[in-house]
DNA sequence: TAGTGGTCTAGACCACGGG
DNA sequence: CCGTGGTCTAGACCACTAC
């Protein structure tokens, strides 16, 4: 591959213009979420570089979470539908250490208009047409999350309350499954708060308790900004948990 | 390098046996923050590799934040020394979006039994002499984080309150310069909980206000933790940023 | 056995930093 | 100018998976 005339990236190491090509790929759809792509050899052979090449732009894409290799099998794309990645995202634990089971319950599923702060956050006008779900997960019976979520009408065209009552499952896998929509990333702002009327009885603690509050950005390939959520959790017996590096 | 007869890691892939290497280096301070380490023709000439392996396993490396590459000059034990790795591990940002600029109030140093719950973090023994330190953080005039640090005496001997009121800078920077300790990672779980009376008063909020509650555990290298701290923030005006990937 | 990713090598050349 | 890390190549061999 010749370092001029280049579809994609016009300069900057060949891995990175490689790199680009698959993520043009990706987000074209052209394999998708769970697929195999191909093989090392085969891409090398399709950009006319050397495997070597090929590999160091995986390496990276692979790090970034993009695709998981499984060696003598393939590299793939990745895919929120896998077990151990199905609440990639999910920060809260159990103080007991325990691994966290959530059950579902929606409350609300509405067409609206969006106000300013959601237009901005998900790079739209104020007006647009959005989509507003509440929801309360619960376990062992015991409201742990309330949550608020907005997403885009345009690409999630057809969501019902009754679609996501029959979800078992992370919402990210529907939004892979149905709205061809993976999530690459997300960014969270977390504050404490007090529970007001609504969210002492969403979560049946009294009012005045401390909670939570998250605010998620989450992100698909190019940086595209397709989910809104405000969670409220019960931190009485789980944690949120990060790890610095 | 014979993959057989190896002084630290028996098998796997000889650039996993450079990395052992070079950390055990770093461990036993043969190299020391901010410093340049040998070149990767050196290394590979000391351990009888190739470049290319050399490469791979410091790639490693500074992938975990331990090196850092600068290209025309060498690769560097990374320091929290330098500017912009300062406060490297503290996530939390004003809501305005501008850089938060925190001024030291230390309000004790003492040298005390350790109890079992800490103890057992820095895999001490309960009773084993530990050092508590509390201080108060403000920006702008206004208490934003109140904390509490517990040391093991051991490796902090001599610290003091007026050691502690001298400094300028992020206490990690101290650890380094004073106590040739090096944090690697740190991990936090998050709550949210009521400002009780001292709370109230170290951070100028009303009693019952909510406040965010951050319990850290550092660990300078082969995973020994070092450090435990215990903060709560004041999210009126500032939040907590998680990047999720 | 064939095909995949994983490791390792040796050598050429580029890009950056500093004398 | 030299020494550093950064890119790229070509080829050999290993390790794992599946048929």
């Amino acid at each position: 591959m010749s370092l001029i005339s280049e579809p994609i990236a016009s300069f900057s190491p060949l891995y990175e213009q490689i790199k680009a090509m698959i993520l043009a790929s990706l987000q074209a759809s052209e394999w998708l979420p769970g697929d195999a792509i191909p093989s090392e050899m085969e891409l090398a052979a399709r950009y006319a570089v050397s495997q070597g090449t090929v590999r160091k732009a995986i390496d990276e894409l692979a790090a970034q979470n993009l695709l998981v290799r499984r060696q003598g099998k393939g590299t793939f794309v990745a895919t929120h539908q896998e077990e151990g990645w199905q609440y990639r995202f999910l920060r809260l634990e159990p103080d007991s250490g325990e691994k966290l089971q959530l059950k579902n319950q929606f409350l609300a599923c509405e067409y609206i208009k969006s106000d300013e702060y959601i237009a901005h956050l998900l790079k739209l006008k104020a007006g647009d047409p959005i989509i507003r779900i509440d929801r309360v997960q619960s376990s062992a019976g015991r409201p742990i999350v309330f949550e608020e979520i907005w997403l885009p009408e345009g690409r999630f065209k057809g969501l019902t309350l009754n679609a996501l009552n029959a979800l078992s499952g992370p919402m990210y896998a529907l939004y892979e499954g149905e709205y061809a929509t993976h999530m690459v990333r997300a960014e969270e702002k977390i504050k404490a708060v007090l529970a007001n009327d609504d969210l002492a009885q969403y979560l049946q603690v009294p009012v005045g308790a401390a909670l939570l509050s998250v605010e998620r950005v989450a992100f698909t390939y190019g940086n595209k900004p397709v989910e809104i959520r405000h969670a409220r959790y019960d931190t009485a017996d789980q944690h949120y948990d990060n790890k610095l590096n």
